[in-house]
DNA sequence: CCTACATTAAACCTTTTAGTTGAATATATG
DNA sequence: CATATATTCAACTAAAAGGTTTAATGTAGG
């Protein structure tokens, strides 16, 4: 994957237009450009250039038959997003368990005291 | 969390040298904004200007000690990015599940039909 | 007090996003 | 063929991103 490509989907993905684009492909399968253009409140243009955005990044293909143009999800470039996000979190699940771990000692170690003070 | 704030989160993420900011801030914890900048071949103030970003997105959390800022990962709005993502990402997984138990079944009922012919 | 340091603010420039309207292109259909 | 439909292209505007340079602000240290 060119280094670009994830500054790509990360910017498709900033858009409420493009992820309810995303939302409904995933859901319905292909669709027509004027059928996604159809909820917005902006022109079929804009949204044209959506769907630019969106084939830039990969994450969606187009099929053409006739005059239609058939869009649809293609979810592979959310590998690399997810990826990226999942190492950053997983870092602080672990630092979480870590305190955790520490805090259940601690508190073990209390207990040991509780109960050797007592006999 | 706001609905814009996604958005935020999204596009703070699609820039290399606002995710290697963040990479630095995880590995190495808290660290001024002139620290921040010194590997990257811009400006002090263009990469003030990416932490603001990465503030509007609360994707990093800023501490005054006299001077100096000390800038610190907060991971937290990475929860709704990694949902939305995986959200779209399980739907595929599932997908490929259903097809995989599809040809599998398959293969299986060919195999009953060949074994029937045989007897 | 003076100077150096850490950071932001302000003004400016360029590129990209996001939108519009109007024209062009290609394909269906009566 | 004539007309309607589906889509993009082109030109334009406005706003945001990403960068620069030159102040301005606040704090630390001799």
């Amino acid at each position: 994957m060119q280094p670009q490509t994830l500054d790509h989907v990360m910017l498709a993905l900033a858009d409420p237009t493009r992820r309810a684009i995303l939302d409904r492909l995933q859901r319905e399968g292909e669709a027509r450009v004027t059928d996604l253009a159809a909820p917005f409140a902006v022109s079929l243009n804009a949204v044209s250039k959506h769907i630019r955005l969106l084939e830039r990044a990969s994450l969606v293909r187009r099929r053409r038959s006739g005059r239609e143009h058939f869009l649809s999800f293609n979810p592979a470039p959310l590998d690399e997003a997810a990826a990226w996000i999942e190492e950053k979190r997983a870092f602080w699940t672990k630092r979480l368990d870590a305190l955790e771990r520490a805090l259940v000692e601690d508190d073990a170690a209390k207990q040991r005291l509780r109960k050797g003070r007592k006999r």
